[in-house]
DNA sequence: ATTTAAATTTAGGTCACTCTAACATGATTT
DNA sequence: AAATCATGTTAGAGTGACCTAAATTTAAAT
């Protein structure tokens, strides 16, 4: 019987991280993900060091890291989601910041089946701006 | 200079448990919210007692417990949000279950601003039907 | 009024994630 | 090539939320 553990909040955090470093600049380095994560360099060795052994990254010491198609896989997994909730949020008229804040909050909480129904939502909305826009004239008032 | 520390989501969740039960059933025992959180008994009685010494309620042992103001002001917004939430996921057609199980997750991280334009696009698609049924007939194929 | 059962709390441990302080490595400069 | 500096890692400790096992207290049954 396989069993594939869920991962955890914090996990998909620093996988997405890597991933977007990593495709941003090259190569994702301790103190980039410190910044992005705002922690500080030793619990993202340590963090490293678990996503290593848990097969999500190859860490070798002092001098990088890479994802594994594992990790690659969860990584895109939660930027899709990222981008379709963010989309969402967008749409409904919430601030650039803000919409980012609440987008990471819940982005490792909504299951694939919601994330699918959002996405559909934004795609309706940006085909049929006329709904758009009579949906945002209401919520501003 | 007043600092409100920001609850985490844990303890907005046993205020909203024990809200509930004590609006339901009169009283919130350490049992039910045992089986509401599912968590141990003594896991409840140690955050009971945590939200006593944080003013959320008054607990007497082995008798039972009850919110304060600020208890009940936390839990009516939790729940206002809960509310909101998970009406707009049954309006995009997200299953029950399944809503309710996303709203759990991600009530604790929508900031108000946000919820506030959840509820205007949900109070305008309940005025206006035809668009919800637009909306629901492209999401559903 | 005892005994028994159910509910609750205390005691002690684990796990994930964070921190600071100290140490190690690799890169840069002179 | 040695010293310096930035970067990265180890060691050790703390916190919040959870657990199991063992008391304790209250309620129910005989």
């Amino acid at each position: 019987m396989i069993h594939l553990k869920k991962e955890t909040s914090r996990l998909e955090d620093y996988l997405e991280a890597i991933y977007r470093l990593s495709h941003d600049k090259g190569y994702a380095s301790t103190v980039d993900l410190s910044d992005m994560l705002k922690v500080k360099p030793p619990t993202v060795s340590g963090m490293v060091g678990n996503l290593a052994k848990k097969g999500y990254l190859a860490h070798e010491p002092y001098r990088g890291m890479k994802l594994t198609e594992k990790g690659e896989k969860v990584a895109r997994s939660v930027i899709s989601r990222h981008g379709i909730i963010s989309e969402f949020l967008s749409m409904i008229g919430v601030e650039e910041v803000t919409a980012h804040q609440d987008t990471e909050g819940i982005e490792h909480y909504i299951q694939p089946i919601t994330v699918h129904k959002i996405a559909r939502l934004v795609e309706f909305l940006r085909k049929n701006p006329k709904h758009l826009r009579a949906i945002r004239d209401y919520i501003e008032r």
